[in-house]
DNA sequence: TACGCGACACACCCAGGATA
DNA sequence: TATCCTGGGTGTGTCGCGTA
């Protein structure tokens, strides 16, 4: 069919699509997996960058074929939209029902079950799941509350290293006994909650922080307002190039090398007590805890807030730049955690 | 009851494998 | 080789539990 289809114009209609899909507030992973059979970064590609027709093989085309089909026909969209609510009826059963199932089971032990976060948010497979609807008398999820000694252990990895490897999430977690979820969690609301700590510090000191600077979707040009240099923790392609301003000395910065052997970081080994003792020995540096103010107060320093989009776009090509050397680089550099 | 914060959904980007 | 697609990672926004 895709073969017989006449020419469409791909940017008009991955335009269309969006707007309907905001409008109804309908997502791409919905969309994506029952309309096109793709998934959400699949649908997400397509409709921010659409290649035009021409350009595209019979294959390729096949999702805007399917996209004109979908909008051709508004009750396509309320079918969508049934279709979500029933997604998120299944949801909430499924997540009660897990929930409970959970709680026997991390009474027995916390390192049991690890499927309440790990159990893939991806649930768009929802739907066998309202057919085993245990008896549960709804039970909430119980929220994780860290303690303080766990959360100032945190924030010093997170000194060390805003973007932590996976290896060291995991250290992380065993030395203080949570999910590795849990840190990855952690460490992400911590970026988030530090980035917007900033910008309203930014806004009180009337330093012109124009509010597009937000941290985010801006990422691309935010990333690099200068503040790369400095080695600022947030605004900058995480993962990728950034140098926290608190890691001190340097570099070895590459979380995906995973070879942070963290054998520096068992080292220190001056009297662990608790979990918190144990990371002392592990995060032992200079007494600098308060970690959002004293990054914070650099990277805010170092921020300017007016940033043309040129300028944005020359500090991305640099960002990227400093990546890819960095990631070349990284290679066979042997990053060690030391702390 | 308001608020803090962990968890999660979603949108986006990028690297790299698969395939036409 | 170009294109398609997946998977992994990030940031933002929001939900909802736990606590002051």
């Amino acid at each position: 069919m895709v073969a017989m289809s006449p020419e469409l114009d791909t940017y008009v209609i991955t335009k269309k699509v969006k707007e309907v899909l905001t409008d109804n507030n309908l997502g791409q992973r919905l969309f994506g997996e029952t309309i096109l059979g793709l998934t959400q970064g699949s649908v997400s590609d397509l409709l921010a960058r659409p290649k035009p027709w021409h350009k595209l093989s019979l294959k390729g085309r096949e999702p805007f074929v399917r996209m004109q089909l979908w909008l051709q026909d508004p009750r396509n969209v309320e079918k969508l939209m049934d279709m979500k609510r029933m997604e998120k009826k299944a949801y909430m059963k499924r997540r009660h029902s897990s929930v409970s199932e959970s709680q026997t089971v991390d009474s027995g032990g916390l390192s049991g079950g690890d499927f309440s976060q790990g159990g893939s948010p991806q649930h768009g497979l929802g739907h066998h799941l309202h057919q085993q609807q245990p008896p549960q008398q709804h039970l909430k999820k119980a929220r994780v509350v860290l303690a303080p000694e766990e959360k100032e252990a945190l924030k010093r990895a997170y000194q060390q290293k805003p973007y932590p490897s996976p290896k060291t999430i995991e250290e992380l977690a065993s030395q203080l006994n949570l999910k590795t979820s849990t840190v990855i969690n952690w460490f992400h609301n911590y970026r988030s909650r530090i980035r917007r700590e900033l910008f309203i510090e930014e806004i009180q000191r009337g330093e012109g922080g124009s509010p597009s600077t937000r941290a985010g979707k801006a990422s691309e040009g935010d990333s690099c307002d200068g503040t790369e240099s400095d080695g600022t923790v947030e605004g900058t392609r995480p993962g990728h190039e950034h140098h926290p301003a608190s890691e001190g000395e340097g570099g070895s910065d590459h979380r995906d090398d995973g070879t942070t052997s963290a054998t520096g970081s068992n080292a220190a080994g001056t009297s662990g007590h608790h979990k918190g003792g144990a990371l002392d020995s592990l995060f032992s540096f200079p007494e600098s805890t308060h970690v959002s103010s004293a990054s914070v107060a650099t990277t805010t320093a170092a921020r300017n807030p007016r940033d043309s989009s040129l300028r944005k776009k020359k500090a991305a090509n640099l960002n990227n730049i400093i990546h890819r050397l960095e990631k070349a680089a990284g290679k066979d550099e042997p990053h060690e955690w030391e702390f």
